[in-house]
DNA sequence: CTGATTGCAAACACTTTGCAGCAGA
DNA sequence: TCTGCTGCAAAGTGTTTGCAATCAG
């Protein structure tokens, strides 16, 4: 994907995966996943579902690393990134960009995809979900003749901490943390 | 978020830097802010500058290192990096993250920054500007007590050649990966 | 049994940084 | 002159990959 023409790698399905069943257990969505694409299902692999399902929220690769360690299970920082990868592509998991730094993941099976609110100032991270987001984007996909598979919209700006910290110490660090 | 409150760096103001004249040339808003900041205008910068100007749409900090070359201009990849950095803070460019693999950047100064239509099968990025798509963010915002600074929305999907490539070849794909 | 999977460490690619000499203002 | 700037090369970091041993189905 670098070089030429960029070509992105596994975006979810709009909605998830087909959920085949109302309340499918998400270890199960993963288990057919697999099994359709005659890859196994590994010891690691359920840890590694294991500790995703667990998250709260946006997380790093790295956070999962650390978790599992911490739940006494040796797994590889590369088993973790392939595992991701699969998660992706059976629709369990979302992958977002909003640094040059890492990425980030989101558990989507299931359910809407959040949109984020991402404080430049403090670096907090605010979970929202517009209904009439997915409309405009809808609306803009039928205007390009453009099939929408999934969508990332991250508001930059300040949370209403930061403006009353700011208001408070009345600018003085605020370009500092840009660089 | 974890592990630390990752602060982000410069994000532009939501129209640019403030335009202090109608059609400021964007060069002399660079000086200004250079100025302001106690920075020096060198002639690295301003060919970085050119060669900025000279893009249409996103590019990626490598593109301009081969065309300053191609220029006939030697500038070390460090002060492309920093350079951009200050285009950044000057309310001239604004960074975009849609892959993990680097960042991207696009002129926003003196008019709206641009949202993507990202095909994930070709690679195209499509863009469009919608004011609805703003006013909406504000609106969000709003409801959140959140001073936007600036947002990023892609969408990834299908392009209209991406479909049509896709119906084609339908039959044969389906049936090699094995339904 | 057989092909997929794992861990490890090396490889990778983009970006950042320390430093010594250079040069705007 | 006095800072800030530049190029270079090394360092940094998240992520990917080659490979031999191992394991799921």
């Amino acid at each position: 994907m670098a070089g030429g023409p960029h070509i992105l790698p596994n975006v979810p399905r709009i909605s998830g995966g087909r959920p085949a069943l109302p309340y499918e257990p998400i270890c199960a969505v993963f288990r057919r996943y697999l099994h359709g694409q005659k890859l196994k299902f590994t010891p690691e692999r359920a840890m590694i579902l294991d500790a995703v399902l667990r998250q709260s929220g946006l997380f790093e690769a790295e956070r999962l690393a650390v978790d599992l360690r911490r739940l006494g299970h040796r797994v590889s920082r590369a088993t973790v990134y392939r595992t991701l990868a699969h998660l992706q592509d059976a629709g369990i998991l979302k992958q977002v960009f909003f640094d040059n730094k890492q990425s980030y993941y989101e558990v989507i099976a299931g359910r809407q995809a959040y949109d984020y609110l991402i404080c430049v100032s403090t670096g907090k991270v605010i979970e929202f979900s517009s209904e009439k987001l997915r409309s405009l984007r809808d609306e803009i996909c039928r205007q390009h003749s453009f099939e929408p598979l999934s969508h990332q919209f991250h508001i930059f700006g300040l949370s209403p901490e930061a403006k009353s910290a700011a208001n408070k110490s009345s600018g003085e660090a605020d370009r500092k943390s840009g660089g």
